[in-house]
DNA sequence: TCGATCCTGTAG
DNA sequence: CTACAGGATCGA
């Protein structure tokens, strides 16, 4: 995402010279006014991502923190005026051009930090070399499998679907803790980790959530999320199923994941 | 460790 | 019509 809007954006960095935080609960709990006050006037110096979040460097010394969550997307528009109904915030380039957030269910957020600002999250599965991980496994005994890896403190941008499609191909039980694994699974999960993102952002699915491609049939990339009931795809002659973790479902094969 | 909350589209 | 999905945060 932050790779995309990098190149959309309008050459040369125009300045931000107007923008609305249409929807005030993005900003919370921060006051819309605040983030526009930081942000127009501004021109753009840098898009940049860790874990989950986008980050939009500012020459106001100010940072745009944007977490998409689950519906959210971010993108420039050659004219804001032309922006849709499901914008919740939205900024204007001296050229006319638009920089819109747009989120149906609007559960993103965007917030205003100082410069230097980095949110409080464990290290990237691509850049995390695999005795760091032991290390962080060997700090959490008990935890369950895809707790621990959905926990961003820990480990950075896994969600509930990438962490159960990690554990599928890394043959791992989602209740179990990870400290029970023997090492050769943990190699497994350690690569799968960095695969299942690495796949999740590239230009063919733009992620799994993409919808275009979320639930389509064969083009349906996760193999366990959303489905439940349906045969695994190792031909192993077990169904996948749904379990209730955290408050959310785990989808996985009882057969293969031990 | 658990549930409620935010928010709305979609599935039932 | 109700239930549920997603990620993060908060409070019991």
């Amino acid at each position: 995402m932050a790779r995309r809007l990098r190149e959309q954006l309008p050459a040369g960095s125009p300045a931000i010279v107007a923008g609305q935080i249409v929807r005030p609960s993005v900003t919370r709990p921060q006051a819309p006014e605040d983030v526009l006050a930081g942000t127009i006037g501004a021109a753009i110096v840098a898009v940049r991502r860790t874990g989950k979040h986008i980050l939009i460097d500012l020459t106001s010394n100010h940072v745009l923190e944007i977490h998409l969550r689950m519906t959210g997307n971010l993108f420039v528009i050659p004219d804001v005026r032309f922006r849709n109904a499901a914008t919740r915030a939205w900024f204007e380039f001296a050229n006319g051009a638009g920089l819109v957030f747009e989120d149906p269910r609007a559960l993103g957020k965007m917030h205003l930090r100082e410069a230097g600002y980095k949110p409080a999250l464990g290290p990237e599965p691509e850049d995390m070399p695999f005795e760091q991980f032991v290390e962080l496994v060997r700090k959490a005994p008990r935890t369950p499998a895809k707790l621990f890896l959905m926990d961003q403190a820990r480990i950075a941008g896994l969600g509930n679907i990438y962490a159960a499609e990690a554990l599928f191909a890394a043959k791992l039980s989602p209740g179990k803790p990870l400290a029970e694994a023997s090492v050769r699974k943990l190699r497994a999960l350690h690569q799968a980790m960095a695969d299942v993102l690495r796949e999740a952002k590239s230009s063919a699915y733009r992620g799994y959530t993409d919808p275009g491609h979320f639930g389509e049939g064969e083009n349906y990339p996760a193999a366990v999320y959303d489905r439940e009931g349906e045969p695994c795809v190792r031909n192993c002659g077990r169904r996948i199923q749904r379990i209730r973790q955290g408050g959310r479902s785990t989808y996985y094969c009882p057969a293969c994941q031990r």
